[in-house]
RNA sequence: GGGCGAUUAGCUCAGCGGGAGAGCAGCUCCUUUACACGGAGAAGGUCGGCGGUUCGAAUCCGUCAUCGCCCA
């Protein structure tokens, strides 16, 4: 036990001071490593990897909090508590940030070539890569530094070649070629997940297109007329009564002059344009499905640099079928090479000098657009890109929520979570990068393919097959979410038998945003299941948005974002950042409009704990050892009262945590701490009776309190802890307070309550009657009530007051108590009496009023009646109370 | 178009079947040896509208309105 000297300690907290201090102690003890230990319960949870270009923003910072709350109220506990850190290598970001650094110095990519490219790579890793680092330790993070990981280590990128390379063999991974999203700006595809829908102003443009037999044809409505190069059909309702006697025979096409059919497919909307669509599958996810039904060619005529381009075959086609539509190729020559939107202008043009241009009418229509710097406009065009066949693994990852054995905090997002699963496509997981796991894929000259887990053994299989090992590797490398999917079990260094696998895998929860629920959750269930045959997790806590005070998103075009390093940080601490952004989290919101004020409020809640603490080390007595709390009977009213409050506070916030409910647990820290603690048991002290008890039942209770608190805000619980006699070396991994050892003693905290009650109402009469603070008001007990010291002293210190007696005052202590009465003169009394015996008689009514209600009575829960009961004996007595008291005024 | 949230005091939010609450802002008073980063007190609301269920609705159900998020 250590039994601090008695402590100098400063007016003020100052966090500036303290955090970085306590912070850089708990490194060099090492708290927060751990090693598995099967004889402790485990507690693991794997920190979402943010990417090495990443900043904290604060919604990364509410969503990374509650993990760290978790891990340390988990460790107090006495659990193998680990929390694993690590960083995503993020292809894309960090291709964007290289290319803008080599753009500076007059390079590109492509000129550096690869082996240098990635030098430059992780030298920028190296030296930039860890400012999110900085930051989570800034905000008083705690997790095992020594365990920290990063998407692109040999251990991890061995997981990934394993996971590709079964995947092959099991005919889940595939090669094709399929309508992908092309990002022309970084040259590379993008997954569905990666594509944001931004609405944009533009036009419909209505083309006509005239019959081949010479008849008036239709007009189609586009959006995108450039497109119309490679059109190969028009598509109509089924049902459209305008186009009936058009399908099965051809339109053409102005300018190229080409045939195409009109076909009628039920995905076309009737009400949309003219009810007349282009079909354009080389171009668009609907034409391409209905280019599929239809068994149409799919020619591409916009290239990888999104420039128009003569019509390009990147499916496997018949000579026959291609033989037509590469027939029209030297009309389409002087568009050739135009970027897509200045070939959109020309095409535009020539159709209106043709006449074939009916209308041009503003709309407001959908781009589909990178969610990735520079947020390029991105191209559907058929590309030969690896896939992943979704359907087989989307299946039981389905199963293992519907049967229970996942569960998401709040529920809801369960059904989010299902509804991607069941719409699931195949996933496209190439991409032209260079900055990541390169794809273990080698073509032979011949172009047969070859999956390996490395050179050596792709040599030999194409030696086998072939006879030679002639191979060029595939220069793609995968999506980042193929690595991070299988994140929580490479970190613990699968698919070696670790006894970090053994003990912390299955991870207890997974704490992420709900925007990634199918992004990123979805995928670490699927594979998770599939190679390690466990789910990854067993609860998925799924934190809210982070949105500004207008509940706008947060965003640096708008300039409302928050930094938290700069603009909270400084301001508040680590621990007031923490508290206010968990004060306002509610479980069942699905937004958090941000309001600094909690913060702030924070703040002041530290530095008033930090005063309360001065105040307890300046008694005179001075503080006993840790835990010591005096006999049962010498306790007096005011600390059976505030150790009862303890105990349910503990017990409140200890639920709290237990359910995700973090502003719960934080309302109930602050509620107790300033409001009980503070402002009545620590005024209470100084009545003269307590001098005695106090300073055991301060330190104890407040011992206990900081430890309660600790997991939200670490830094000022453990400084007021180390100051506190305490057991142990710090505070991290002191034990959480046990309610079997915080007693409570419900009867006499009720008695106390009724004592807080009347202080407040003699304070009221207080300020009503002009009484400076200063003077003592004149208060008379019924001699009854004079026996019982604690009470006495209580009221006498509390509402500053100097007591007499009257003759009168029966009932139970509680009732002496409400008895208790401010003295002024007549008047002032008489009109305070009768204002409340107004209230007191409305009061009455209503409550009369509801007990004649027979129905009431009868339907009612007896527990619900009996209160009512009483609180109408309860008026009726201070009622009758009032009207003596002001029959006896005089006058 | 489908799904999910939100709407309570000027602001940010609790409460989610039995007497409308907190913090902040604004108001009044107070430097009493823990704290002015403080204390005490007062004021402020037909709990978005309309129906329904119930003895009883801010709370449950329906509907409308407004705002927001996700999916297509």
């Amino acid at each position: 036990m250590t039994l601090p000297d008695r402590p100098e300690l400063s007016k003020t907290y100052d966090p500036a001071e303290v955090e970085p201090r306590l912070y850089a102690r708990s490194l060099q003890a090492g708290v927060f490593h751990e090693v598995p230990d099967p004889a402790r319960p485990p507690f693991i949870i794997s920190m979402p990897p943010p990417n090495i270009t990443g900043r904290l923003h604060l919604g990364q910072a509410s969503t990374y909090t509650p993990m760290d709350v978790l891990t340390r109220y988990h460790r107090m506990l006495g659990e193998n508590a680990d929390w694993i850190p690590g960083q995503d290598h993020a292809a894309i970001a960090t291709e964007a940030v290289l290319v803008r650094e080599l753009a500076k110095e007059g390079l590109t990519r492509d000129g550096l070539g690869r082996e240098k490219y990635l030098e430059r790579a992780w030298e920028w890793r190296r030296l930039y890569g860890g400012a999110i680092n900085e930051a989570f330790r800034g905000l008083g993070f705690g997790p095992d530094w020594d365990r920290e990981r990063f998407t692109l280590d040999p251990v991890l990128s061995a997981a990934v070649v394993k996971v590709f390379v079964d995947l092959y063999r099991d005919g889940l991974i595939y090669r094709g070629t399929r309508l992908v999203n092309w990002d022309p700006a970084t040259r590379s595809t993008l997954s569905d997940a990666e594509v944001d829908d931004v609405e944009t102003d533009t036009f419909l443009w209505h083309i006509r297109y005239r019959a081949e037999d010479a008849g008036e044809g239709l007009v189609i409505a586009t959006t995108r007329p450039e497109t119309y190069l490679a059109d190969v059909a028009v598509a109509v309702h089924p049902n459209d009564e305008r186009y009936r006697h058009l399908v099965g025979k051809n339109v053409v096409l102005p300018i190229i002059d080409r045939a195409i059919p009109v076909i009628a497919d039920d995905a076309v909307e009737p009400e949309f344009g003219t009810g007349a669509v282009k079909v354009t599958p080389g171009h668009d996810q609907t034409d391409y499905e209905i280019g599929q039904r239809h068994a149409l060619p799919m020619p591409t005529v916009i290239d990888f640099d999104a420039r128009i381009a003569a019509p390009l075959w990147r499916y496997d086609e018949t000579p026959e079928r291609r033989a037509p539509i590469d027939a029209q190729a030297p009309k389409m020559e002087k568009y050739a090479g135009l970027e897509r939107f200045e070939g959109r202008k020309r095409i535009v043009e020539d159709l209106r000098a043709l006449g074939a241009l009916v209308e041009e009418r503003p709309y407001r229509s959908i781009l589909p657009t990178s969610s990735r710097p520079p947020y390029a406009v991105l191209e559907p065009l058929l590309s030969l890109q690896w896939f992943v066949r979704m359907q087989p693994l989307a299946q039981p990852a389905l199963e293992a929520y519907r049967n229970g054995a996942i569960r998401f905090v709040p529920e809801r997002f369960g059904r989010t979570y299902a509804a991607g699963l069941e719409n699931i496509r195949d996933w496209n997981i190439s991409r032209q990068i260079w900055w990541g796991h390169q794809l273990p894929v080698w073509y032979t000259p011949n172009d047969d393919v070859v999956v390996a887990a490395d050179e050596e053994e792709a040599k030999r299989v194409a030696r086998q097959r072939h006879g030679s090992a002639d191979l060029r590797r595939d220069p793609d490398t995968l999506d980042t979410w193929f690595s991070s999917g299988l994140w929580p079990f490479s970190i613990l260094g699968w698919p070696e038998t670790t006894p970090e696998m053994e003990h912390w895998y299955p991870n207890q929860v997974m704490v992420t945003s709900r925007d990634i629920i199918f992004l990123w959750v979805s995928r670490m269930v699927m594979l998770g299941e599939r190679f390690v045959g466990k789910l990854p997790f067993e609860t998925v806590f799924v934190t809210p948005l982070v949105f500004d005070s207008q509940g706008r998103k947060m965003s640096k075009s708008l300039g409302n974002a928050i930094d938290p390093m700069t603009d909270l940080l400084p301001k508040y601490g680590a621990d007031g950042t923490r508290f206010g952004i968990l004060r306002q989290m509610r479980l069942e919101s699905q937004e958090l409009r941000f309001d600094e004020r909690y913060c702030d409020e924070a703040r002041r809640f530290a530095n008033k704990l930090w005063n309360a603490l001065r105040y307890a080390h300046a008694l005179p007595e001075g503080l006993p050892g840790a835990g010591t709390l005096p006999a049962r009977e010498r306790l007096t009213l005011a600390d059976k009262w505030i150790l009862t409050e303890l105990h349910t506070c503990v017990e409140t916030v200890t639920r709290s945590y237990e359910r995700f409910e973090f502003g719960v647990a934080a309302d109930t820290l602050l509620q107790f701490g300033w409001y009980t603690f503070c402002d009545w048991y620590v005024e209470a002290t100084k009545a003269p009776g307590q001098q005695a008890t106090r300073a055991a039942v301060l330190s104890f209770v407040l011992n206990a309190f900081v430890r309660a608190m600790h997991p939200i805000a670490p830094f000022v619980t453990e400084e007021i802890w180390l100051t506190l006699p305490h057991d142990g070396a710090t505070i991290v991994t002191a034990s959480w307070p046990d309610l079997a050892e915080l007693p409570s003693f419900p009867a006499d905290a009720a008695t106390f309550g009724a004592i807080v009650e009347k202080v407040e109402q003699l304070r009221h009469a207080r300020s009503e009657w002009g009484i400076a603070p200063k003077e003592f008001m004149r208060v008379e007990i019924p001699v009854t009530l004079a026996s019982e010291r604690d009470v006495v002293e209580a009221i006498a210190t509390l509402a500053r007051a100097e007591i007499s007696t009257y003759d009168g005052g029966g009932g139970s202590v509680r009732d002496r108590i409400v008895a208790v009465r401010a003295l002024a003169d007549a008047a002032k009394l008489r009109e305070r009496y009768t204002r409340e015996i107004v209230r007191l008689e409305a009061e009455v009514a209503r409550s009369e009023k509801k007990l004649a209600n027979e129905a009431f009575v009868a339907k009612a829960s007896p527990d619900v009646v009996a209160g009512e009961r009483a609180k109408l004996a309860d008026y009726r007595a201070e009622l009758a109370r009032l009207r003596a008291a002001v029959d006896g005024l005089s006058g």
